[in-house]
DNA sequence: AGCCCATCCTGTCCGC
DNA sequence: TGCGGACAGGATGGGC
């Protein structure tokens, strides 16, 4: 599942090859995401001949401008995947969008198992602004004290419920959450008008620090998460807790592994080294 | 206010 | 081996 370090790593890959690039032309080979924008369709016919200006990631959300006020705005959800693959590479039937380039030998494609993902195709910034307006702060560029501040004003929330909150903070899903909370040594479940300054300061800490490595190792592949290169990420080797049920804690040496629902979502955690 | 649950979807895995 | 059900989860929306 595409997380902020998985987003950003896509969105650096793209970066490096796309600016630039020419659209010869966007095919799309099923119908749902014209059922989830039937924009998608409209405007289609002002992307040819416009080219790639900028790639940019806003919590979990890919933008892509071009010329002119128009933009692509995808969300990859959990199993979407946005790579370059050459012109004659297989097209299976998950794929849902191609995009041709002039005078490239790589296309672009989104692809997405479960369709729960979305490509939109929009003339004008306002629907981009919208949804970046709907979302929280940046956790990488986030002050201590603001995070402080937005942890106050959810005193009987779940830390990670806030954590997962993309309007409190923009970003974070599953996994991260659970990394997060093991190293800063705090249970999921735990309120947060019971977390004592340190321990706060500590998920803080902990929250930069996970998603910067994360980013250094190129994102998690736990199932089909792949980069623009179609490549997987390495931070799954690092991680500690999530989808280690039963296995033995290696921080406490004591613990095990413990799954359970909280926030709606399985969450891991050690029993004994997270208070 | 905050949590839970269902919903969207399909591949995978487990038990019978 | 095969079938059916549970499960995975980002975001949203409704109910309690």
């Amino acid at each position: 599942m595409p997380e902020l370090p998985e987003v950003e790593t896509i969105v650096r890959g793209l970066k490096a090859r796309i600016i630039g690039w020419e659209v010869k032309e966007i095919i799309f080979l099923s119908n749902y995401l014209k059922n989830k924008y039937p924009e998608n369709k409209k405007v289609l016919k002002h992307f040819r001949g416009k080219k790639v200006s900028a790639v940019s990631r806003r919590g979990k959300m890919i933008m892509v401008g071009l010329d002119g006020e128009l933009h692509w705005l995808i969300h990859l959800k959990m199993t979407g995947q946005l790579y370059l693959a050459r012109r004659n590479e297989p097209v299976d039937k998950h794929v849902h969008v191609r995009v041709i380039f002039k005078g490239q030998a790589e296309e672009l494609r989104f692809r997405d198992v479960r369709k729960f993902g979305f490509w939109f195709c929009l003339k004008g910034p306002e629907l981009k602004n919208k949804v970046c307006a709907s979302l929280g702060p940046e956790p990488l560029a986030l002050k201590y004290h603001d995070f402080v501040q937005l942890w106050q004003k959810y005193p009987a929330r779940q830390a990670k419920s806030l954590l997962l909150d993309q309007k409190i903070i923009a970003g974070i899903g599953n996994i991260y959450s659970d990394e997060i909370l093991f190293r800063a040594g705090i249970r999921p479940e735990r309120r947060a008008r019971t977390l004592k300054p340190e321990e706060l300061r500590k998920i803080y800490f902990m929250m930069k620090q996970v998603l910067r490595e994360a980013i250094a190792q190129k994102g998690s592949s736990i199932s089909d998460y792949i980069d623009s290169y179609g490549e997987r990420g390495e931070f799954q080797e690092k991680h500690r807790v999530y989808g280690k049920e039963g296995k033995r804690c290696q921080r406490c040496k004591r613990g095990f592994i413990r799954r359970q629902k909280i926030a709606g979502r399985s969450s891991y955690f050690c029993p004994v080294c997270q208070k």
